[in-house]
DNA sequence: AAATATGGTGGAATCGTTTCCATGAACGGT
DNA sequence: ACCGTTCATGGAAACGATTCCACCATATTT
């Protein structure tokens, strides 16, 4: 009775087995060229023996672990769960593993992760970062092959190829909508870091002609506290503001439950919109008007850029897209 | 300029930069006994030399990957994203990195990621079963540390240990709270594999003297759309039932569209509770009553067990909670 | 028929670590 | 003074794969 210390079958016992050299079962395993009696032979042999390849030596030898690691703030947050379930699908398909690390938008433990899959020697990684673009430099030098995905890096890293939805064009048809019904006091809530969709936000208002206030895009940080906060303050330091652009779901989550809690009425008082569409946006009352995100294509594309050698594009576009629910009726002052 | 051709720096360059064995190195860099002196020279020279143990060659001495698997049906799942943060938060105290697999709850992909496991050498893996146990055979014939989380599988594997919610106690509280409000035509939404809360729905019922009828349990496959499917037959099929529990939140989540789509009012016509609080419960009109589950507890202390060695319980059973909420209200019969 | 290409094959080196074992120095007890 | 312990130390053997290279037997060319 030796329990668990029956040792693994290795190519050695396959070789022996099969009366061929462990250089040929190696060949013949991985499409080599062999002779077809003699591939037969090892394939019997390996099939009799339960033989399965084991990473580790392979791994040493290639000096690489194979697999993608994957890098998100928030698994919790179904943008990044859809994301990740994309990312996931992509490298099923490769039979690759993915290792997923939870930055919670933290630099530190951003870079805490990145010294773990440098040690892991992982050679492939898809990330949203959060910190700056520095935090990845002994990772590039290393030779990792990096992928961003949502956002890039502030300051950028130009060698890293981005997937990224439009957000441009997302806050562009969003706040079309939004003007058409009358709105001109609009405001953002942004999470620290989408800067791009900031960005969009305030040219997509220049480029209508309505005046941009720099005081109507609130930032808050990840959590969901500070994200209610932010939206509670928004509503109630400024009662002239009659419509809201949420930069994501855990802010529109909040803007949803800060203007309820505040007696604010949704359309009437207030309209909204938020960037992502997540499940829930339809059972809320009122179901929500989304600017749609495409997650899991994100999450998947990304994969195949960093999973699938050849050259790779600097930038992918994926589009969004402007779902209108019953979240926004037409400007009615609040006062 | 050699691009990445720069070779890892290796215990060798440290061994010879310090003047010492490799032995002796990584004595000192793995907590061994060394001269104080010793010590010094060797990390001031890992210092210098910016020297980072790989994990490849320690995990092929060591015979095992380190870090830990997680199979879970569907990351995109508030419930069991909840669950891998809480696996993840556990791993990154221990400085371990976590693979994640999607099974779709399907067993042949179940069997497939299992697959990749062993070959990875993965000794230590939390799971929510999908298959049966037998596809657990070979893993633990490999010596492999594996924890069951949510549920155990089916048929049972008896040296897995399990972390897993109250659902007794879940099903109890909310059974006793429907019936007080006058229900007795309750029904139970319940996705494939869901055997443990089907039971204790049932046992509660019998318990408090309502007959038991097995046409109200209804099962679901995993999917969105077999659940919203599911809810529609049900409320279609026996306008009787006054009340329904749904046994997770797609399910919730379908059960709440098909009312709304089939113009039965909640609470008003059907109250509804499910199981597994989730953000959206509170935003969802009417907020939905539910029984919370301590999903991030569940995957911290799953984590917990599999990277703790020592003995290891058989069972961990976290409570659940009943949330009252506005989805029930006392029985008024449908027609 | 001799010289040269071709293609399958196995031995051995290699990847970077841990760990076993032998060595030698220092030290305390008799 | 001698011997047995203890302790730090370094050499070398694993771990399990890939892959370079040399080798030999054919097939092809001159």
């Amino acid at each position: 009775m030796n329990g668990s210390g029956q040792r693994r079958t290795t190519i050695k016992d396959v070789a022996e087995s099969a009366g061929v050299g462990v250089a040929t079962v190696s060949r013949v395993l991985s499409g080599g060229s062999a002779s077809a009696e003699t591939r037969e032979r090892v394939l019997a042999a390996a099939a009799r023996l339960d033989y399965h390849p084991s990473a580790l030596g392979r791994n040493l030898r290639r000096r690489r672990t194979g697999g993608v690691g994957l890098l998100v703030p928030d698994i919790t947050d179904n943008f990044y769960a859809r994301l990740a379930d994309g990312v996931l699908a992509c490298a099923r398909s490769y039979g690759e593993p993915v290792t997923v690390g939870v930055t919670g938008d933290d630099p530190e433990r951003e870079s805490e992760l990145i010294g773990t899959l440098i040690e892991q020697s992982m050679d492939r990684v898809i990330a949203v970062p959060s910190g700056d673009g520095d935090a990845w430099d002994p990772v590039l030098r290393a030779g990792v092959n990096v992928v961003f995905a949502t956002r890039r890096a502030e300051p950028d890293v130009p060698d890293v190829p981005a997937v990224l939805a439009d957000d441009r064009e997302g806050a562009r048809t969003a706040v079309e909508y939004l003007t058409g019904l009358g709105h001109r006091k609009i405001a953002f809530l942004a999470r620290r870091g989408q800067s791009r969709r900031v960005a969009a936000f305030t040219a997509a208002l220049a480029a209508l002609g309505v005046p941009v206030e720099d005081e109507l895009v609130v930032h808050a940080r990840a959590s969901r506290d500070s994200a209610y906060a932010a939206a509670a303050g928004l509503l109630q330091r400024r009662p002239d503001v009659t419509a809201v652009l949420t930069g994501g779901n855990i802010l529109g989550e909040a803007a949803v439950l800060a203007a309820r809690e505040l007696d604010v009425r949704v359309p009437r008082d207030v309209s909204l919109i938020m960037f992502d569409d997540v499940p829930w946006a339809e059972l809320c009352s009122p179901p929500l008007t989304v600017i749609a995100q495409p997650a899991q294509d994100i999450g998947y594309r990304a994969a195949e850029l960093v999973l699938r050698q050849g050259r790779r594009p600097r930038e992918v576009v994926l589009p969004s897209e402007l779902v209108v629910r019953a979240s926004c009726g037409p400007r009615r002052p609040r006062r």
